[in-house]
RNA sequence: GGGCUUGUAGCUCAGGUGGUUAGAGCGCUACACUGAUAAUGUAGAGGUCCGUGGUUCGAGUCCACGCAGGCCCA
């Protein structure tokens, strides 16, 4: 006879163990995806994690998140495929094996080869990939970790060269600019990275000009004007007055508030209305001046006087033009006009931003959105440049100032009298024409390249880019389709920045990464991108014939430096060497769906089937990261979203809110979690406690609260049923006992349990794992193990194998299966052991394991709301009486006569009638009697329905609510009787009001003792007579027998014999006229009495005390 | 600085479309129960629903402006 598993500790960590033992022995992951085919499949996609790292405890919520609706939907019977990946280009790893080798990047091709370098990050990257696949395993985490996609491997870069190729095709790809920090005394480029190197930052001293641009006097800017002879001028402020020149716009904020004032100008006296913010007004005029006349002013008068005469909203300003500030170079397309920009303040300067598109990352960025060109000039080469050269001069087009360098760059001895610097100059310039209103030294933090020590410029360099402002509104549209968990993120974070996108900036100048496979000649004018390692190949050959390339030379990486060696053919003849850049790691992540299947160079077949993904999850950082760049990817390239359903998840930070990292010594180790409290205990915790998209604040006593409550409270159930279930040999044999010959609560908890299984259903479909959690826990505990186990303990242990108990039986394996399979993709490993406990004996199953198994179906006939709302009631009214005992010290034991409950209607009474006997049992009364109207001894109580008398009466509502207040009994009655009932709102102005306008409870029975809720009253009769008092010193007597089975650890089917000492009247009466109860009840065979027992136990009653003797070993094998 | 997001009991969180007495679990206190027992029940204490205005007969809920935390971007 196979019995179902009991367990005297359990200990989730060693069954999480032993689980995995059975899924890696058996391959029932592998059997989870091969025994779907041919099934619809869901198409999952994982992002790549970086393995230069260890795991963190924010992983496991990521994944627990991914895992969870694989494994629902294959369920479900979906075929659901999951191919692992790594991530393994990128700065991180690139300045890990920098400190590790104690190198910079100007070491890289000195002190150590690319070759070796790049050997490094290949080896480096992968350094932790065993403990993440550890942990992957630990945690339950379904995931093909033999054949991932690795982002190095060159057929994954070959897929990449082959996407660049087709967008390339398409015109989407091209070389702009952007704006970087630039060392001109190096020469080079600087990374944030080197700019945050401690000391790049340094105070400095330079001359700030507030520059006056002047408005144009056309029509549309006529409301700034208020007489002809007037001067409108915007106010500036400049740290770089060398990047006036360039100035080809002023950008405002939306909603700043700025003025126009009249005033002078302070170095040529000349009248003039300047705007800038209102707020900084103050900044710029004394306000002594505030009250002079502006009028009476005379040239050289040390108070400048002014008058506000306007106020505008920087939205107000948006498109006015003005005249070009230092006209040395003029734009190809129209410029110098206001624009809205989001990073305008009024923490410094005037509020007014100037713009130059060359100079400013912010200016590059606003200036392209708005369609505002760049002041350039042409370079020898005719290629267009700025108005500063590389080496940090001005162009000879800027005629005052030719061949000057903007800072100093020369060394020259700034202590000179002479020495003025090339701000100042132009200061001194803009003073003279009357363009400036204020020059002043201004000492600041300026960044400074860490090898020359010079000021960097912000400069533009060359960049690759991919268009992807080209498909910027079909882009929008597609989003729209997507369904976003949580929508906010996809409507606000990721749809604003796609309203405001850029060109994609491709270009990295590092070493670890995918090459840019584009050959260029020198000067430009040809060029060439390859799309896979064949078509490299047959171009290395014409140049190696045409000589332009050594030959011998075979590919066998990828990376740098090898591409670098290689040598191309231009159509012309001319050698092209690769552009030196690597691509941003975000296009390899974002190329997954192809390059993972090493597609469009073969594979098709694979692709189309598993594209676009189905669903996909990953943390909320990457929305401007992986979910951008698979969106972006899949429009240019297939015109179709990426993904159709996505989960951005939130962060994980420790208990108090902040932040985990090693450094404060609050990360959460997951190895040590999922060693401690097993993984499902993790897992549930992480997805019960906050949605996924909220932050977590992790507890690890929420996992300790998880495990107790949910986990336990599951486990004590089945241990319950396990024990008698045994006794019993109930192995599920036979046909189900119908509904309908099921008691009462064995209806309802499969009501109930039909319920959660559709809820549960609605919730996961809709990739909201946490409520799903909740209804499942709900369930358990609530319903499951503290209403229908208590309810019905006795049907299990109690009598003979009749279909009452085997109904009890079905009842509560029917549950306990169905919950294994339902909270399965979140607790993988205990819903494991619980089903195959289960499967074992009975064998309803076919399959070796829940995750085998197919997603329980719902029985819609058997949810019976009538029933749920029935059972609802019984739990009120015995949680009432409960509060009455409570209340007059009377414990459960001692039974009670009855109980009434006042019925206002036949329905309410109905329904409490049938659930009487629960309530009588669980309670311990005898009888419930129901009063109603015709007793006429209710008192009751009316209360305005307020929602809907606010709908009649609105602003009435007060005088309604107090007139229906002061209703007393008889007024009530009428309201009843007739159907209607006039109220006086006002001396002159009534109302009539129908029963539904109200709500009608009963409150008191007079002369009992009461207690409610909601619309329910109870009233309990609290008179204790002798032969209930005898009853109650019975099951005292049980109570205190059972708990000496225990103490003498009998078997619960072990029999006995008792023998009583005489003793008090009472409690002798109670023996001699309950006999039969206690004998059935404690499993004796006999009762018998003696004048005394000096072996005998004392037992405690109240007042009582009587001596015992239980005897197991007389005729107990039963 | 901008976008998004969160703010409800000591802690973790619920609170469709506005309805007057804001809930649960944990924790705390007291009492009870006892063949699920390292479980359970009942009761109690504990709230300026982040603040300020507004809309409304009525706001935890809607609107505006703030404050504080978080993420991303600059």
């Amino acid at each position: 006879m196979v019995k179902y598993n009991e367990y005297k500790n359990l200990n989730y960590a060693k069954l999480g163990e032993e689980i995995l033992a059975f899924w890696k022995q058996n391959g029932i992951f592998e059997k989870s995806v091969a025994t779907r085919e041919g099934n619809k499949p869901f198409v999952f996609y994982e992002g790549p994690p970086s393995a230069n790292g260890t795991p963190g405890i924010h992983h496991v919520m990521a994944r627990a998140v991914k895992d969870i609706f694989c494994r629902y939907k294959t369920l479900k019977g979906y075929q659901v495929n999951r191919k692992g990946g790594w991530d393994t280009h990128g700065l991180p790893v690139e300045l890990q094996v920098e400190k590790e080798l104690g190198i910079t990047k100007e070491d890289i091709g000195k002190k150590i080869t690319v070759e070796e370098y790049n050997q490094r990050c290949r080896e480096t990257v992968m350094r932790f990939k065993n403990q993440w696949d550890d942990l992957t395993e630990k945690m339950g985490y379904w995931v093909d970790l033999d054949n991932p996609y690795i982002t190095f491997e060159n057929d994954y870069i070959e897929s990449c060269w082959a996407l660049l190729k087709r967008l390339y095709d398409m015109g989407y790809l091209y070389k702009g600019y952007t704006i970087q920090p630039y060392s001109p005394g190096a020469g080079t480029g600087l990374s944030s990275h080197e700019l945050n190197q401690p000391g790049c930052y340094k105070m400095v001293k330079d001359t700030t000009i507030v520059a006056q641009f002047e408005v144009k006097r056309i029509t549309r800017n006529m409301f700034l004007f208020d007489n002809e002879n007037e001067k409108v001028c915007f106010l500036a402020w400049t740290t770089t007055p060398w990047t006036l020149p360039s100035n080809t716009a002023l950008a405002v904020g939306k909603g700043i508030k700025y003025v126009k004032v009249k005033t002078y100008n302070p170095y040529t006296f000349e009248p003039v209305s300047v705007i800038l913010a209102k707020d900084l007004v103050s900044r710029y005029f004394n306000p002594k001046a505030a009250d002079l006349d502006v009028e009476a002013y005379s040239p050289g008068d040390r108070l400048i006087p002014y008058k506000v005469v306007e106020e505008f909203e920087g939205r107000d300003l948006e498109g006015v033009e003005f005249h070009q500030l230092m006209p040395y170079v003029q734009p190809e397309k129209p410029a110098f006009r206001v624009l809205i920009g989001d990073f305008v303040t009024t923490e410094d300067g005037t509020g007014i931003v100037h713009i130059a598109p060359t100079f400013g990352s912010d200016d590059f960025r606003v200036a392209a959105q708005n369609d505002i060109p760049a002041l350039l000039v042409q370079d020898e080469n005719g290629k267009p440049m700025p108005l500063v050269d590389k080496q940090g001069r001005f162009v000879p087009q800027v005629t005052d100032f030719a061949g000057q360098y903007v800072k100093n760059y020369t060394g020259e001895d700034e202590t000179h009298v002479e020495y003025k610097t090339t701000d100042v100059k132009i200061a001194i310039m803009l003073k003279e024409q009357g363009k400036a209103f204020k020059v002043e030294k201004y000492e600041h933090t300026y960044p400074h390249c860490w090898r020359t020590d010079k000021p960097v410029l912000y400069y533009p360099l060359d960049s690759w880019f991919i268009k992807t402002t080209a498909v910027k509104e079909r882009m929008i549209e597609l989003n729209k389709t997507i369904n976003w968990k949580p929508e906010s993120t996809g409507t606000g974070r990721f749809g604003n920045w796609l309203e405001n996108l850029v060109d994609w900036n491709l270009s990295r100048s590092r070493y670890w990464g995918t090459p840019l496979p584009i050959w260029r000649t020198e000067d430009g004018d040809e060029e060439i991108c390859i799309g896979s390692i064949e078509q490299l190949n047959k171009e290395i050959a014409k140049a190696v014939d045409a000589g332009v390339m050594e030959a011998g030379i075979e590919l066998n990486d990828l990376h740098r430096p090898y591409v670098d060696n290689i040598v191309l053919l231009s159509k012309s003849g001319k050698p092209m060497h690769r552009e030196p850049d690597l691509i941003d790691v975000w296009f390899d992540s974002g190329a997954m769906p192809y390059a993972q299947w090493h597609y469009p160079l073969e594979n098709k077949e694979i692709f189309e089937k598993n594209f676009p993904a189905d669903y996909i999850a990953e943390g909320v950082d990457q929305t401007r990261g992986w979910f951008f760049t698979l969106h972006a990817l899949a429009v240019m390239l297939e015109d179709s979203v990426a993904y159709k359903n996505v989960i951005a998840n939130g962060l994980v930070l420790d208990k108090n809110g902040n932040k985990m990292s090693k450094r404060l010594g609050n990360a959460i180790d997951p190895f040590e979690m999922i060693g401690q409290y097993g993984p499902d205990a993790v897992r549930w915790y992480m997805i019960a406690n906050a949605p996924p998209w909220d932050n977590l604040k992790f507890n690890p006593e929420g996992v300790v609260e998880t495990q107790r409550r949910f986990f336990g409270t599951l486990q004590n159930t089945y241990s319950f049923f396990a024990l008698y279930a045994n006794l019993d040999n109930f192995t599920f044999e036979g046909d189900e006992i119908p509904l309908k010959r099921r008691t009462e609560s064995d209806r309802w908890i499969i009501s109930k349990l039909n319920t959660l299984v559709q809820d549960v259903d609605s919730n996961l479909a809709d990739y909201d794992p946490t409520r799903a959690a909740r209804a499942i826990q709900d369930f358990v505990v609530d319903d499951l193990s503290n209403w229908y186990v208590r309810l019905n303990r006795k049907r299990f242990w109690k009598g003979e194998y009749n279909e009452d108990k085997v109904a009890a039986y079905q009842t509560l394996y029917t549950c306990l299966e169905t919950i294994a399979k339902l909270a399965s993709p979140i607790a993988p490993f205990y819903t494991e052991q619980l089903f195959r406990d289960l499967n074992s004996v009975s064998g309803r199953n076919s399959v070796e394991s829940v995750h085998l198994a197919d997603y329980p179906e719902v029985a819609e006939g058997a949810i019976d709301k009538d029933l749920e709302e029935r059972m609802q009631l019984a739990q009120t009214v015995s949680s009432l009486v409960h509060s009455l005992r409570k209340k007059h010290m009377i414990k459960v034991r001692q039974p009670l006569q009855r109980i009434l409950i006042p019925v206002l209607n036949e329905k309410t009474k109905e329904q409490v009638q049938a659930v009487e006997d629960l309530i009588m049992s669980e309670v311990n009364v005898k009888t419930i009697e129901y009063i109603d109207d015709t007793s006429g001894i209710l008192v009751k109580k009316i209360k305005p329905n307020f929602k809907k008398l606010g709908q009649v009466f609105g602003p009435k509502m007060k005088l309604v609510a107090a007139a229906v207040q002061k209703m007393g009994q008889e007024d009530i009655a009428t309201l009843e009787r007739e159907g209607g009932f006039n109220i006086q709102l006002a001396e002159d102005d009534t109302a009539v009001l129908t029963p539904e306008d109200v709500e009608i409870t009963s409150e008191d029975i007079p002369g009992w003792l009461v207690a409610s809720e909601g619309r329910l009253t109870v009233a309990l009769d609290i008179t204790i007579t002798e032969e209930l008092k005898q009853e109650g010193i019975a099951r005292d007597l049980v109570n205190r027998i059972q708990n000496l089975r225990k103490d003498s650890n009998l078997e619960v089917q072990d029999k006995i014999n008792i023998t009583f000492a005489k003793a008090a009247p009472e409690v002798n009466a109670a023996i001699e006229n309950y006999q039969d109860y206690i004998a059935t009840e404690t499993q004796a065979f006999s009762i018998s009495f003696a004048d005394e027992l000096p072996n005998g136990t004392l037992l405690d009653i109240d007042e009582y005390q009587v001596y015992i003797l239980i005897d197991a070993k007389a005729g107990a094998t039963a």
